[in-house]
DNA sequence: TTTT
DNA sequence: TTTT
């Protein structure tokens, strides 16, 4: 019944995310994104890195495959999901990943751009931010009377 | 640019949604929203109360006039809007809403039904909940071999 | 460096919390916890449900301990982490938790309470609200001239 | 009772934050900070940018009037509250505020730099980060033996 | 293993 | 104006 399962994460791109076609056409991505705390312990300050699985499908794969790149700081809202698979023995084994929901490059525009050359430039993110919006939106009801 | 706005909520509401449905056919519902907090301050228990406009739109809009009611405990996810007025002197005013994207009743499933009369029970916050799951979706990743 | 690793879950306890006491003292509390989701895929309804390990400590996990049970609807904020251990075969393995860093107890008081006995009724869950409050205030602004 | 009360928002501060001293010795910062959605509606691009009040209070405000300032990229949670005051003219007036709980400076480090200058570079939020660490920390659960 |  |  009633449940929410929801993950907000703002962090870095460990690598490029790694694409995949599945059969019926759809896209998946995948990469790792880290999330650094710093605090301070003892008096010494202490840097703590943690690593997340994160999975994108469709329409939202298909825009982070165009423009997600490694060291990107990227804001991402999901939900957590444990899956099992058999290790190369035959175990049972679980990893739990977070199944984006929507994404938002952060930081300056200019690091966003696939490429940055003349008459090019910014076109990358600009477009990147156009598509991001088809999947933020649902919005649209700005243009009532009200 | 980059930009993140989004509410969190849980809590009851101060009265039933008053329904309105506009000429181009979309349904808008608005209520308040109240969330407590409980703290002690000097020893003494203090719960203080902070009361919420919230507005929903369309679909959403249609789900919420159908099955909530003052009352009710609920979880709302959605983000700030501050738009102004003119108030009867005609000044400008502003009022801060929330813009919902997503609700769940929370609490027990008999508190969530309209009517629970013998043969009816409980069909209303079923159906509200197989609506609900519309807008919650977007998850049908489920059937892809993976 | 910048970083936000935020987990936001309401969902229903799998069982009791099951309390440790470390050497130094301080409580370590865990549990399960059901996030489930509804929707319709094909027609037809779906219920999925996410199971969640979550740990809380020190005084968190103290309140914990007196007043969550097995069933209960709780809103649980927290943070990912992903440690490692080693299975019985000296193979790594990996858990992904939820440390919690803040709860809240949704539902009905009377869901609440521990006991429910004449004289004694509702004095659990009413220690638990106060007690929580304290996990939940740093918000002790109130008292300034503004 | 039961309830939650949370804004999570990424933007860009619109000024500098307005720092003030209290009679008790605490300190007050206000800013407004702006959070831009960006959608296209009937095949045209649009941005929409939204602009909130934001106030922080005692050691969050004193490490965010040392370290922000007009035009930097920050994450801020926090909750919300209306408050009443009376205009000029003696009438109740609402205003709806983010009282922040927390902040994270978001985007290059150079970007965070008060002073860029040969030397003293990057200390600048080296410092900051370590202050910001001490508010998001309550993590120090990992000196346990686990 | 929860809940409806 | 809610809820406990």
């Amino acid at each position: 019944m009633s449940g929410v399962n929801k993950v907000i994460l703002v962090g870095h791109l460990g690598k490029d995310p790694e694409v995949r076609h599945l059969e019926g056409g759809a896209t998946v991505v995948n990469f790792t994104l880290a999330t650094t705390e710093n605090y301070t312990k003892d008096g010494r300050k202490v840097e703590q890195t943690e690593w997340h699985n994160v999975v994108m499908w469709r329409g939202l794969a298909d825009v982070a495959a165009k423009f997600l790149q490694k060291g990107k700081l990227v804001y991402i809202e999901g939900k957590l999901r444990t899956r099992s698979y058999d290790d190369r023995e035959g175990n049972k084994r679980y990893v739990t990943e977070i199944v984006a929901e929507n994404f938002n490059m952060l930081g300056r525009r200019s690091d966003n751009d696939t490429v940055n050359q003349p008459g090019a430039a910014n076109q990358g993110s600009a477009k990147a931010e156009e598509h991001i919006a088809d999947f933020n939106s649902g919005n649209a009801e700005d243009d009532l009377p009200f």
